[in-house]
DNA sequence: GCTTTGACTCTCG
DNA sequence: TCGAGAGCCAAAG
């Protein structure tokens, strides 16, 4: 299994109304890349199976989106998620930590 | 095969 | 508080 497979991986575990951090996600999987696991999402083949959308900053920022960082932020509002000017509201209670 | 780039993060001034 | 620089890994050029 390689590197992005992992981190798809690990991403779909990620519950829905909840978000995690690329760099949650890098220290799960032992490793500081995380650079490398944005890059994983951003070629992410799976569209609906992982949620790539559910994986932000850590500082709570959006971040990017392949498809556009407005679709991003929608789709997250829609799971009950509040979004203020690509900053996640309530971040700390919605990260989810592995 | 070396260099550049990217949906990132940390440290320092 | 904020911007610049460095560090990290994988993929593309």
């Amino acid at each position: 299994m390689n590197f992005n497979q992992r981190v798809w991986k690990l991403t779909k575990r990620v519950p829905k109304g909840k978000v995690s951090t690329y760099k949650e996600i890098a220290r799960k999987l032992g490793t500081k890349a995380y650079r490398a696991v944005g890059n994983a999402l951003n070629k992410n083949p799976y569209s609906p199976e992982v949620p790539c959308h559910r994986v932000v900053k850590s500082d709570g920022c959006v971040g990017g989106f392949a498809r556009g960082t407005r679709k991003k932020v929608e789709m997250l509002k829609s799971e009950g998620i509040k979004i203020k000017n690509n900053k996640i509201i309530d971040f700390r209670k919605k990260l989810y930590k592995f």
